[in-house]
DNA sequence: CAATAAACGATCAATAGCAATCAAATATGA
DNA sequence: TCATATTTGATTGCTATTGATCGTTTATTG
């Protein structure tokens, strides 16, 4: 195989989560390990990937740094506070107990717990084609979708009002992202979420909402649920300690990944 | 062959991926190394490919048709009998009525009828993700799903069985694949495929299949339905003229694209 | 905090792709 | 028909890319 078939695959790999292991690379690419770290290098030299230990990410969200392809606001989130959420995901992921059933919510942050769930034989409900898109390589994971439209500018499967779109699920967890957190509650952008969401919550014993800390000081949207439907709140170190207080007062258990 | 020949030959190889190797190059137009490095550069110069070592790729931002994995069973497929697959796609998009609702059965043929859809505003039910993926960029063009499990085999959404998977839809055509069609009926190579498709025909006034002249030498299968389900069969001109006759008697409408 | 395993970088031989030159075949025009 | 121009094919070094094998560094786990 030629350099630029790797890398287009390695792009290919790279886009879904903004993270490819140097593992996947490897099935992938079937190359040799040297040539797999070559091409890692030319792409980091070139600005267009950051190596890491045991693999390679997207560069973090600065703007107009390469000719990369991101055309969506989504994909354009990918790589904002990148590290924050892989780091967030991977705490999300370590909550599934093997072999149970999970709903997972549309959104950048919880997109990063798919690389993790990958072997523990999880049933994982959701709306977001993403997150299809990124557990469709984990062949003991199995998906659920609900019915409905494909609303395109989250990339997500939105039921027509009042609709049952999917029949008799039930999940101990669901993890949802949100567009900002505050005292008032948990919000989202765009209204035709916070529909989609709500159903979710309903359906769902504990909630575990998945957040970078710089979701706390943005205030823009339209409520979801109060904190007192959240069980849970896992985010990054970037939190500020009164916050962190506000949270816990309001009896939802938090997490710092 | 002449250098014109050649020319195309090279972009005919090129399109899929936007990559063919010198080695690839080297089996498909069956001339020397010397040539075709001569109709490589030659194309280079004119900014219509971009050199690397070992091939030559499409310019950058030229991103017609999207880079697909290659690996599974679905995409060893798509490249068989693409051409007779393209016509057929196109003879079948044609029978769709601008702003009304359709079905369309995953399937490699099936999926050749999505670059032909654009435009029409429709609106398109189907089981079937890589049909999604061909869709999303389609602005207009609103898109359904079932809810279910994803199977990956083919990449489709199968329902629990009895299970309501799509409150509510009604459609006057069901455009279908199948893998095998003959005197006894369509034929698909795995069951699950069945009574997903059985759902499907259930819902539809209008059922019109796609095959590739291949699918009527090949007798494999499950059978989905017999012909007196089927109103019209779409295929290619390699269709042997009993086959048709045969068809024809059993009150099928023939096309061929 | 130490042990272990994985990932990393560097070096080197082998291979594959490359450019240039020249010879042969084919086309073109008087 | 002969001469000339253009295209194709073969040969020859040369360079780039690849894969294997080291020893070293870095995460992870108990």
């Amino acid at each position: 195989m030629h350099a630029a078939e790797r890398e287009r695959r390695i792009f290919e790999a790279l886009r879904p989560t903004g993270f490819v292991s140097y593992r996947d690379l490897e099935v992938l690419l079937d190359a040799s390990p040297a040539t797999i770290r070559r091409d890692l290098t030319r792409l980091e030299e070139s600005g267009q990937i950051v190596r890491v230990h045991g693999g390679a990410k997207l560069p973090e969200g600065d703007d107009a740094s390469g000719p990369r392809l991101m055309g969506t606001p989504f994909d354009q989130n990918i790589t904002q506070n990148l590290g924050a959420k892989q780091a967030i995901g991977k705490a999300a992921a370590a909550l599934c107990q093997p072999g149970e059933g999970v709903m997972i919510d549309g959104g950048t942050t919880t997109l990063q717990m798919c690389p993790h769930l990958d072997g523990l034989g999880l049933q994982v409900l959701t709306n977001s084609l993403h997150i299809v898109n990124a557990l469709l390589p984990q062949a003991g994971t199995r998906i659920l979708l609900p019915s409905g439209a494909v609303f395109r500018e989250q990339n997500i499967i939105l039921a027509p009002a009042g609709e049952e779109s999917m029949p008799r699920f039930h999940a101990p967890r669901l993890f949802m992202g949100a567009a900002a957190i505050g005292p008032q509650g948990v919000m989202q952008a765009d209204p035709v979420l916070v529909a989609a969401e709500r159903r979710l919550i309903d359906r769902a014993e504990e909630v575990i909402l998945l957040v970078d800390s710089s979701k706390f000081s943005t205030q823009s949207g339209t409520i979801v649920c109060g904190l007192d439907e959240i069980d849970t709140v896992i985010t990054d170190s970037g939190i500020a300690p009164d916050m962190a207080a506000a949270l816990q007062d309001a009896g939802v258990k938090l997490v710092v990944a």
